[in-house]
Order: structure tokens, then sequence, then C-alpha cells
DNA sequence: TCTCAACAGAAAATCATTATCATGTAGAAT
DNA sequence: ATTCTACATGATAATGATTTTCTGTTGAGA
């Protein structure tokens, strides 16, 4: 269920290298936005991750990682869910659309595996001829954990 | 595709039922807003259905209409699609979370047929332990019709 | 080391939505 | 039909997440 810190190791240096690419600059905060991304494992908000950067560079702004997830974003390299009623999660492991659940007690996101959902996306273009560019999957209800201590 | 008139008046008619039911008021602007919902079939945004209602009542209140709108969410009876990029839309008809695909050029949003939904429901209920409450299965493309512009 | 476009930080602006409150009115009681 | 009162409306202010703006700073190539 977690994945190996090599993986995220690699995972960190391959957005170093698209920044890279692009010939974006590397700025303390801006790494420390790319790692504190990365390495949580709870898809954290923009505000998680201020906190995150905060520890280590207490002068940063909010608005540096906005700026950092935006660049991300347009980079294609992290995946952004939305949500009316919450501020927006990132997902910097997996940036291509996959589908979440998430418990709505204690806000967990996790990454269930799921093999049909190809097989809908391709049901969907047959039925409605649409070009299909991307999905949303998210199922939403209380996890094992939460069930517990509601019982209590 | 499109749904008989009749099922939607009769739609009308349960909503105004469920208000009588819980003693709310019938003021022409909360039935102007119903009808409005109702009767829309681009899945509305709370700015469209002010503009419709205005064309009737010109000095309704947006306000009125999202106090409206968060009335029947509370009664269960409308279903809120939010989006992190543009305003929420609303489904009246249809107020249990079904998926949805939408262009992501003229914004139309439609109601594909889908079976497999509830397979995958009981695939994360079985692989996760959570206790499934509702879930978002959305598409993102283009619909058939700005295909055909684009190609121009 | 120097130079300068890109970046960080602070604060203001934006946008959708929610809350507030004075006035108006639906609908029950008279 | 008239009165009454709680609830609804409409105008506006507040909120919260996000974006933009502006000014001083800095990464990194010459």
């Amino acid at each position: 269920m977690k994945e190996a810190s090599e993986d995220l190791e690699t995972r960190f240096h391959k957005l170093m290298e698209k920044l890279k690419e692009h010939q974006f600059r590397f700025t303390p905060q801006r790494i420390a936005v790319l790692r504190a991304l990365v390495f949580s494992d709870i898809h954290p908000s923009v505000e998680d991750v201020f906190h995150q950067v905060r520890e280590q560079f207490p002068t940063t702004s909010i608005a540096t990682v906005y700026k950092t997830v935006a660049l991300l974003k347009d980079l294609g390299e992290i995946l952004e869910l939305g949500f009316p009623d919450m501020s927006n999660r990132y997902d910097a492991r997996k940036p291509y659309p996959h589908p979440h659940v998430i418990c709505l007690r204690c806000r967990k996101i996790i990454d269930p595996e799921l093999e049909r959902v190809p097989e809908l996306e391709r049901e969907i273009r047959h039925k409605t001829g649409f070009l299909i560019l991307s999905h949303r999957v998210d199922f939403f209800g209380i996890c094992p954990e939460c069930q517990q201590s509601e019982s209590l």
C-alpha cells in the first residue's frame, strides 16, 4: 500500500529533471515544495505543503507554493483533485487520472487498485462519440478506522 | 436522450410536494427556481438559473437562487457537481450519483448510460473495507459537435 | 564577479459561495 | 377580507481558496 522510498526519490528526481528541461530555476523553496509534494502520502493540500515547507524555510509565502503547484500542473506532472467543499488536494506521485476513495470523516484519500476504468472509458466513447481526455472516478464513504471509532 | 416533458412535470411536482411536506413556503421566486432547475437540460449553474428566473421576476437576487438550491440539497433532491475551475452545476432531475461526460470546449454535460458503476463500487468495498456512501464518475473530453467544429 | 530575467514574498484582487439583516409577504388565524 | 407573524427575499458584506500584482531578491550563465 505504501510505495518504497526509492521510488519516491526517483519520482522526485524526475520532477527536478522536468524543471531543468524547461529551464526553470532551482530555488530552495521550489525544491522543498517538490519534496513535500512527493514525500507526502496524504494527497496534500497547498496548505499542508505550505506548513511542511515552512518548517525548513519559515519565510516562505503560500503564494510560492501555489505558483509551484501551478507550474507542475502546466507540466502535467501533478494531478489536481478539486472539491467543492474543501481545498484542492494533489498527487505528484501519479499525475495521470486514477480512482480515489475518500473518507468523509477523516478526509483520508487512498488509491485503490481498479482495472475496470479503461473499459468504462471505452464504453463511454462508443455510446457518446466523445473524445475522452481524462476522467475523475472518486468514491466517498467511511474508512475502516473511522467505522470502528464510530461504533464506540 | 431527451426526457419527455411529462416526466419533467412529474419531477417538478415531486419537488413541490417535498417543499409542502417540509412546510416551506411557495413563493413565486422559489417556484421559478424549481422550474428552471428541472426544465433545464444543461445541468445549469446557479448563474444560469438566476438569469432564467430573472426573465420572469427581474428583481430576483442571486442569493435567493443559492438559498433555494441549498434547500434542495438539504432535502436530497438535487445533485451538486462541483468543479475546481468553474462554478457548480446542478441536476435536479436525477438527484442520486450517476456518471457524467463533460465537454471541455462547450462545457456541455450529458448523462451516459453506464451499468458498470455498481460493480466498481462493490470492488472498492471489497478491496478497501470502506463503507461507500456516494461517488463521482466523470469523463472529460470533446463532444462530437466540438470535434467537428475543431476540424474546420 | 556581474548581470538580469526569473523568482519569492507580501498584499491586494478575484470569484464563487455563504452569511447578515432590514424589509416584504405567504399563509394561517381571526 | 384583514391581521399577524414567522419565514423568505433582496441587497450587501463576509468568507475562503486561489490568482494576480508589484517590488525587492537571487539563481545561474557570461
